[in-house]
DNA sequence: CTCATAATCTAACGATTATTAGAATATGTC
DNA sequence: GACATATTCTAATAATCGTTAGATTATGAG
């Protein structure tokens, strides 16, 4: 086999992977699924197609072994297979939103205040959040949470803050933080809290970009 | 516009640069583009394909805004529109490399001895070639030397290590290094020095790769 | 202005992919 | 064993993509 062919080969192995995040559902399956362990159910309802869509998308992340499956009784447990996975995905956005002017303008229209986080606001907000100088909480559905959350953050679900909202401190500042920058349950979370009196902000941030800036996250 | 909407617009942006790595011919363009700027012409040559083709290719990375062009004379040349792309190649292929088993099972194939580089090596192989404890060729074209290369190394093209092998010192562990895993060049220079009498080895690394691994390159 | 060269554009095709619906499979419950 | 549920498989169609060839554009040289 000469060079050329044995290049084609290799080339070819990587293009599987850029053809498993060539579709945006798939990339949505793949964030979602960086959020914890999912049913087919779940992650189909979570993304909004069909089941039988999501299980034909879902083959395909798995043929590109991007993602893991595990039978639980009667349902089917997708998962990502590696940190590096979830690690892409962040990549992915990440050059997305650096180079693709479209997309920029969409997060402007949608999102009134980009908070992007850099390593040291990262560090110092984890000191504060140690500290108990700030109440870092976690907006997202409890079991993701569970998975994995950043450290010093606390469960405040989003459909719960309301029924829970005197569980917070109203003379400390609250960061809310989500699924990441394309996520909107921190952003509506802060408008609720900011509606009662509470002094809220929302951080981009969610696990996936947390761990792929190499800092830790915690396991209740 | 409903969130449904909303969302569908935003994973649709980052689904243009997946669909933009989705090929393995512009995965091989983006390699060889990480070595630095070259004509379309060069490219085509260089991944094997018609002219034209390489035009096609080099479109779609260009709408997918992970290339720039611009006129140099009677001929166009292309370029990285950022580190970050070259170092999304790296994650794209590390992901590969790690979760693939037949990119494993062929590279072991090819490449008799895989040398990866971890943080650690990377500084301490940067000392030993400051000291000179080890003499670092760059076997690449001299074009793609002078465009960036690894601290300390030397430009040793491949074609022109028969003629100037005296050059280099017999004494000294010699190190060579090309455009990346996948790239066949320091393998036949460590072929071609051994021959000779010289203790050479090879690494894994890039320029790629060692930018990606957070180092500084070097530009003559 | 004409020519040669480099690159792009256009049109066409065959191959691949996304999506949908219906049939089939696997599990747990009654 | 029969049934309900969760998921996958199969088949079909429309849409997209890769590749090729021929026509076109842009530049520099004579």
């Amino acid at each position: 086999m000469n060079k050329r062919q044995t290049k084609d080969l290799l080339y070819e192995q990587v293009a599987r992977i850029g053809k498993a995040v060539s579709s945006p559902k798939r990339l949505e399956l793949l964030e979602v699924l960086a959020q914890g362990e999912k049913t087919v159910d779940a992650l189909a309802a979570e993304v909004g197609i069909d089941i039988k869509l999501a299980s034909a998308h879902l083959k395909v992340l798995k043929e590109a072994r991007l993602v893991e499956a595990r039978r639980e009784g009667r349902f089917i447990a997708y998962r990502l297979s590696g940190e590096d996975v979830s690690a892409l995905w962040v990549n992915l956005r990440t050059v997305a939103e650096e180079h693709l002017v479209e997309l920029k303008v969409q997060m402007e229209r949608i999102f009134a205040a980009p908070e992007k986080l850099d390593a040291e606001t990262r560090q110092s907000l984890m000191e504060k959040a140690r500290r108990g100088d700030v109440v870092v909480i976690d907006v997202r559905p409890s079991t993701e949470y569970t998975s994995g959350h950043l450290p010093f953050a606390r469960s405040m679900p989003l459909d719960e803050i309301r029924q829970r909202i005197k569980e917070l401190p109203a003379d400390k500042d609250i960061v809310a933080y989500c699924r990441g920058p394309f996520c909107m349950m921190s952003a509506e979370a802060v408008t609720l809290l900011q509606e009662h009196g509470y002094r809220a902000q929302k951080i981009a941030d969610g696990t996936a970009e947390w761990q792929a800036a190499g800092l830790p996250l915690a396991t209740p």
